[in-house]
DNA sequence: CTAAACCTTCCCATGATGGGAAGGTCAACC
DNA sequence: GGTTGACCTTCCCATCATGGGAAGGTTTAG
């Protein structure tokens, strides 16, 4: 199977199937005599679990590390779900930082007339000076 | 003031203080007698600003047009209402992606029983095929 | 006078992804 | 058989916001 039957079937551009290849994300396929690689549907069902990993908000690292235990039939279920219960808490701390950028803003907007004049507590509360506020990546 | 003073007092670090002022988002302060950057109260407070709008999620973009309208005497509250509820109903889409990608891991990992064995419900489950999921960026 | 602490510009790297060029290959059609 | 279009390959570049660091000039404190 040709790399974009491969793409077309794990919802994995090209693109990025070789990129994953050339990170060792996954493990190199075999090449046809033509030098084109060649998918198997084991190939297949390993990027179908990497976009479905990336899709839940796993980093590249991450996700590396879920395939790694689940292709490791000796892992133990504590590893995997120690690992997902990590990026549960995660995510949930960056919700919460999403929620109180949200809920500062909502407040501000609240406060602005929204009208022709050009008086706007938003404006004014931006240009204080900076407080204690998220700052991610 | 030199530029560390600058971000010191801002809160920015020197180097995206020069990368802010490379992309236009600040414009460029004057300079001394020996080529160093130095800083006036307003250049700070307008560094003050743009590091509380990118705290608060702004892309530089619009943290682009918030210090426009914020320097603008001329603009209505209007625009500045305008600009700040999108972000907030952008804000709120993503935390509705995020919480939906916890939810789905929060319930795997329940689901798991986390002991020494190998059998897992969440590597079964990730390894299905793709549903439609949340791709962020 | 020297050493440390600044400043400048320039280049490189990140992470995940896409765009595109240059060149080889294959399949279908006339 | 020849042409055309759709593949495939590798390689380079760009993104966005940020940091690291080199090379070289300046200022300041001891």
């Amino acid at each position: 199977m040709n790399i974009s039957d491969a793409a077309q079937l794990s919802g994995v551009s090209a693109k990025m199937i070789r990129y994953y290849e050339s990170i060792g994300l996954i493990s190199a396929v075999g090449r046809k005599s033509n030098g084109y690689r060649d998918y198997s549907d084991d190939a297949i069902a390993v990027l179908q679990f990497v976009r479905r990993a990336r899709s839940l908000g796993f980093s590249v690292d991450e996700t590396r590390d879920l395939v790694g235990l689940w292709q490791d039939r000796a892992r133990s279920s504590r590893q995997v779900k120690k690992l997902v219960e990590a990026h549960v808490v995660d995510l949930s701390r960056r919700i919460e930082e999403m929620k109180a950028m949200r809920d500062t803003l909502a407040g501000l907007a609240r406060a602005c007339a929204g009208d022709e004049r050009p008086d706007c507590p938003i404006l004014i509360d931006l240009a204080k000076a900076p407080r204690r506020a998220a700052r991610r990546h």
